[in-house]
DNA sequence: CGTCTATTTGAATGTACTCAAAAGCGGTGG
DNA sequence: CCACCGCTTTTGAGTACATTCAAATAGACG
């Protein structure tokens, strides 16, 4: 079923019963998107969260250069949206692609607060939720001031595997804050050396 | 009052009556600190986290060459703690110090836990304060990958303004991401020619 | 005052970028 | 099924932004 893969998501910070998880299944809402589609173009408001089933989006932004940055990537089983937008109202300063044919399951805000009061574990949810997305979110921080390009690349590799192998270069390029041009030079000096 | 700074923070986002303040009052622990002094140093578990009543502190890390980089300044009305070990319990990364005397209210994971179930509505404000966190980290991200230098300083002084003048150099320095002596020459620059 | 740390200045260097062009690769239509 | 088109990746030359190291100067604190 569809909606296993949410649930078992879910179910690793809180645990619902057969009426809770019916009602949450009813506020979402499934979306198939085509490769290179866009779930949310700069400028509209980001209303829902998307939670990947399959395939894989990416989010990013475009600075007054024209010049893109990923900034993050949403295989199955992650959350996407772009949180700023969400939370304020204010229009998007991200844009989200598929990059592979996906599919999606949204929860838009409105239906998400009815359940934060109707089902409060779901506070506790998010909350944890979003504190494991501000750990990883600092580290990025941290790794950017700290490590070299060569460094975050092979960081990259360790905790994304799946990504490495399917997602173009120039994305990992731009993920890891370096032209797509460095990003084929480093590759090459990097398997000459060993 | 010492608690009216946490009490006016708290009630922007959650409504308490008398005794869920007096509850949510009777699990902070005020302590000081004196300029300089570490609240935490990295490779301890960070047990608690701070909320800053006055004075500012400051959270940085130490890479494997031994280079400082400051992550987040918290001065009165923020809070602070190194999130990764606070919630993995794992050694944390991070160095949390006093930039001038200061005085912080500190509140232990234990008591948090007991105070998400006690009174619900504080899972609500903490995870909106962790959005917000989570919101202002993400920009961060962006802006390094996307801004020069000058840029992010210019970004530094308008969000932070009373931190500019308060702070060393060298920890805005450090804050966006260059060294000391760029920072230097950079601001000499930038005064030449405005 | 004197010491310690922060800031400034300078010269040499490095890491990563820009621009341009060639090569590779995948999908699409004839 | 092959040829072509568009996009991604590679390669190269020249350049810029920021770093490193060293040393001088200035400021803060006891």
């Amino acid at each position: 079923m569809d909606f296993d893969l949410i649930l078992r998501n879910v179910s690793k910070h809180i645990t619902l019963n057969s009426r809770e998880s019916d009602y949450f299944i009813s506020l979402l809402e499934p979306k198939k998107a085509v490769r290179n589609e866009f779930l949310l173009h700069e400028g509209e408001v980001c209303r829902h969260s998307a939670f990947v089933t399959h395939g894989c989006l990416y989010g990013y932004t475009v600075d007054h250069k024209g010049g893109e940055h990923v900034i993050s990537f949403a295989p199955a089983d992650w959350w996407i949206a772009d949180l700023y937008s969400v939370i304020s109202g204010k229009p998007a300063r991200m844009n989200i692609r598929a990059q592979q044919d996906s599919e999606v399951l949204l929860l838009s805000r409105t239906k998400q607060e009815e359940l934060h009061i109707r089902v409060p574990k779901f506070e506790r949810f998010f909350r944890i939720i979003i504190e494991n997305s501000l750990v990883a979110s600092q580290q990025r921080i941290i790794d950017n001031l700290s490590l070299t390009a060569e460094e975050r690349f092979r960081d990259f590799c360790r905790r994304y595997p799946t990504l490495t192998a399917s997602v173009p270069q120039k994305h990992i390029a731009s993920y890891i804050g370096i032209t797509p041009e460095f990003f084929s030079k480093m590759r090459s000096r990097m398997s000459r050396k060993r």
